[in-house]
RNA sequence: GCGGGCGUGGCGGAAUGGUAGACGCCGGGGACUUAAAAUCCCCUGAGCUUUGCUCGUGCGGGUUCGAGUCCCGCCGCCCGUACCA
């Protein structure tokens, strides 16, 4: 290492070397000291290492090492969320095995992060697709089975009729399935699902406990949740049999006007013998499943010959069949309102059925023609009969009430959760350990024949679920009765996987998914940090399963996550041109273009190439940027650095060369400042503003790294750099320089690691603790006042900290500037903030 | 469609209801050098009648002595929407 560079191709090495023979960040359970448990959502393997993992895992990585310097024991491990639909189209594209591709991934992407020098304890590092794992994993199914958690009920997939197979949600497009183009079909399956919903009552309750978790993922979690309370009645009909509806809105009832059930709904399918009807419930049928698609899709119904007598007026409201009514929500059928719901207000619209008002802004404006648009909002009720008058909560319990004493009806709590499917028709995934058995029916396969592994020779070259062709696997015999019988084919949703992982970091016995003991001592987590896209279902899930998991008496943990932070995405521009013939954009890479500040041209033809919008990387658009050539070209402090600057951690960061050469040029810079320290000149000027500015920045970025304001720590880092590098040679600057690479030792390790190292610091920068602060010198002493006059700038005066309004009255007063803009005026107000402000009103 | 979030100079951003633009990037000027790179110093929201003034935080209103911040109504973008992870 020569005087003038730091060289990370030479240092990164060298010190990540150093701290894994030295067991550096190696989590001692036996620890003395408090424990720390940081996380980073765990990677699924999908080959390369992203700037978003190191964006994530740098922010991890500031905390945990922060921490260890401030005392803690801390866990900061690292996994793969191993299973999953990639390395399937991986084996179908390139017929590789799903396995062999998931495991080199694993062993690539691990490379890479060990070259960001990360501080991770290794040792405890697994694959969800491990055995081990699974087998687990397949325990805990069984747990969850025995204690009435799991259920198979039917529910509905994407069909896709020409490949024969189900669709996951992303790979249908436009309707229509990803490979075949065929239009994608409904189709009911029986499935295995958990009973989330056992414990949604406390999910709600428990986000009230989760205070260092943003709001937004509260809300969200709430809103999801979605605790309402409503009234189920039956319509009777003129068939003489009944319709049970459920309505969060039963306030609205007297603006009914039609009723909708399902397309599979057994009054439906007691009228297919009409062919009319038969084709409109096959119409029903086509379509993907997915909130949105049905959401937006164009309200269609069928209208029978059935009326409904509604509970209070006696009319006869017709009953369609609708393709926007599920047979899985509720009762399959709903009163439609179409005044105060958009839904129904465009499915009346369409078939030309009365629009009611009862709900209004003021009983003056019940007869009010409404704007093209149902009005779901607050009001009171009007047109309604004996709720005329009422608000619409009033109104609701008076409804509830009136169907209760008439015993035709009840009030409900309900839930827009619904119970959580986990079964998926794909071989990479953890197999659910059940047998078919013609005798005994559903049979757990027995605890010490786990774990159920999948079989190897599985081949990709027909779309469908190779466990459910493979020529031995599943004929198994039953495990009650002895007689042939068929293993489940069946694999879990990985989302299973990533529910209790946290828990396996923890320790990982041979005989047991977890050991109790050592999940007290390091759980909950205290920082988990992630992609806001798992607001809801991973966090969700994990909380699910920790509930459900004391709920057994496995574990005794409220809540996995006692913090939560969701950063945001790295972005890039695009680069693309309008392929001519097609008509369609065609992206190219960041190193295929040479960009100027004037624009972009293509460097293989010279010509210009549209600049695009700023968006997420994605290998799709092509402007993805290679953490590896980076780190080979700038080293690991530099990448690490850029992470952290500018924009906040839960903002998008765009990356730019321009950023990353800056952050480079820093590194070198600290190291000049560290290597060419000075001598000390004992005759020199103290410099007590740098010895005032060394403690108020080490306070200050304890306290934003302490609040992951990452960005804030970078920026009073280059302030106290620049103040050093402005001071002269005195004992505070030598002090100020001391201390500097404690300061970055978080963001910049190796280069912390090698000043550490050349100014005779003892063992490694790593175990070194935490600067002390001196609180006397964080409080000031003089102060800046603004002299505003009705709230504008005029003026400002410095004044001693703690003067007292009538000294800064006077000096506002006193300024020329003020009296100038008051012009003689008269004052009718003056308002003093103590150590900020004066404003003079006139 | 529904739920949630975000919007500040050329760019990323800073700012307990109290001096808008800290810090960084880009750009401009200068020093050093035969020259370049590197490095260092200075300037850098817009406009004007420039001791200073006006405008300015997506758009339109409102509350307040004072609003980027609080309230109401919009617009745009992003995330989620239960089988992508």
């Amino acid at each position: 290492m020569t005087e003038s560079r730091f060289d990370p191709s030479v240092a990164d090495g060298r010190w990540q070397r150093a701290w894994t023979e030295a067991g550096t960040f190696t989590a001692d359970s036996d620890s003395e000291k408090p424990k720390s448990y940081i996380l980073e959502m765990f990677p699924y393997p999908s080959g390369r290492i992203h700037m978003g993992h190191v964006r994530n895992y740098t922010m991890g990585d500031v905390l945990a090492r922060y921490q260890k310097m401030r005392g803690f024991e801390v866990l900061h491990p690292m996994g793969w969320d191993a299973f999953g639909m990639p390395a399937e189209n991986a084996a179908m594209e390139k017929g590789v095995h799903p396995g062999g591709w998931t495991r080199q991934n694993i062993a690539q992407m691990k490379a890479q992060l060990q070259r960001i020098g990360f501080a991770l304890d290794w040792t405890r590092e697994f694959a969800t697709c491990d055995p081990e794992y699974y087998g687990h994993e397949q325990a805990l199914f069984l747990d969850l089975f025995a204690a009435g958690l799991v259920y198979r009920k039917e529910s509905t997939v994407n069909w896709d009729p020409v490949d024969m197979t189900v669709l996951a949600n992303e790979q249908v497009i436009d309707g229509k399935g990803w490979r075949s183009g065929a239009e994608v079909e409904k189709r009911k399956l029986n499935q295995w699902f958990l009973k989330i919903t056992d414990f949604a009552d406390d999910l709600l309750a428990g986000l009230g406990t989760l205070e260092s978790w943003p709001e937004k993922v509260r809300l969200m979690q709430e809103n999801w949740i979605g605790k309402s309370q409503g009234l189920e009645f039956s319509f009777d009909l003129s068939d003489g049999g009944k319709l049970p509806v459920y309505s969060t809105r039963p306030d609205t009832i007297f603006g009914a006007s039609f009723c909708a059930i399902a397309a599979d709904h057994p009054i439906a399918q007691g009228l297919a013998g009409d062919p009319a009807v038969a084709a409109f419930i096959d119409q029903c049928k086509k379509g993907a499943t997915t909130a949105a698609a049905l959401e937006t899709a164009e309200k269609l119904g069928y209208r029978t010959p059935i009326t409904a007598k509604h509970p209070f007026t006696g009319a006869d409201l017709p009953v369609f069949i609708a393709n926007f009514v599920l047979m899985e929500y509720g009762t399959g059928a709903v009163m439609g309102v179409p005044g105060h719901d958009q839904r129904d207000f465009e499915f009346a619209t369409r078939y030309d059925l009365p629009i009611m008002r009862v709900v209004a802004t003021d009983p003056a404006r019940a007869d009010e023609p409404f704007k093209g648009e149902a009005e779901a909002g607050d009001g009171v009720i009007v047109n309604s009969d004996f709720l005329d008058g009422m608000s619409v909560e009033d109104a609701k319990q008076a409804v509830i009430t009136r169907a209760e004493s008439g015993g035709w009806g009840e009030g409900r709590t309900v839930w827009r959760l619904r119970d959580w499917g986990v079964s998926r028709q794909r071989y990479w995934g953890t197999p659910i350990p059940f047998i078919h058995c013609d005798t005994c029916g559903v049979v757990p396969v027995p605890k010490d024949q786990l774990p159920v592994t999948l079989p190897e020779d599985v081949s990709f070259d027909i779309p469908g679920n190779p466990l459910e062709r493979h020529p031995t696997w599943k004929h198994v015999d039953c495990p009650a009765c002895g007689a042939a019988a068929r293993r489940e084919t069946d694999t879990l949703d990985t989302f299973v996987d990533s529910s209790w992982y946290f828990l396996r970091f923890a320790s990982q016995p041979a005989d047991k998914p977890f050991d109790p003991e050592e999940v007290a001592k390091w759980l909950p987590v205290q920082h988990y940090i992630g992609g806001v896209e798992h607001a809801i279902l991973h966090l969700l899930y994990a909380r699910f399963w920790t509930r459900a998991l004391a709920h057994m008496g496995q574990i005794a943990v409220a809540e996995p996550f006692a913090a939560l932070f969701t950063q945001g995405m790295v972005t890039h521009e695009t680069y693309s041109r309008i392929d001519t013939e097609r008509g369609v954009p065609v992206f190219f890479a960041p190193e295929e273009v040479d960009r100027t500040s004037a624009g972009a041209t293509l460097i293989a033809d010279n010509a210009v190439v549209e600049v695009g919008r700023i968006i997420k990387m994605s290998k799709s658009k092509k402007n993805v940027v290679d953490p590896d050539a980076i780190i080979a070209r700038h080293g690991a402090d530099a990448v690490r650095w850029f992470m952290l600057s500018d924009s906040p951690p839960e903002r998008d960061l765009p990356w730019s060369d321009a950023g990353i050469e800056g952050c480079a040029r820093f590194v070198q810079r600290l190291w000049r400042v560290v290597a060419n320290n000075p001598h000390c000149d004992i005759n020199a000027e103290p410099n007590r503003a740098l010895e005032k500015l060394m403690h108020r920045t080490i306070a200050g970025v304890a306290n934003d790294i302490e609040h992951l304001q990452f960005n804030k720590a970078v920026a009073r880092i280059y302030e106290f750099t620049n103040a050093i590098e402005r001071s002269h040679a005195s004992a505070d600057q030598m002090a100020a320089i001391a201390v500097l690479p404690r300061l970055i030792s978080p963001m910049m390790p190796h280069l912390a690691e090698e000043a550490w190292a050349r100014m005779g610091g003892e063992g490694l920068m790593a175990d070194a603790p935490w600067p002390t602060v001196d609180p006397a010198l964080l409080i000031d002493d003089e102060v800046t006042i603004a002299i505003q006059h009705m709230g504008k700038l005029r003026d400002t005066v410095t004044a001693p900290k703690g003067a007292d309004k009538d000294t800064l009255e006077a000096l506002a007063l006193a300024s020329a500037n003020l009296q100038r803009s008051v012009d003689g005026a008269a004052i009718r107000k003056i308002i003093v903030v103590p150590d900020r402000l004066v404003n003079i009103v006139t």
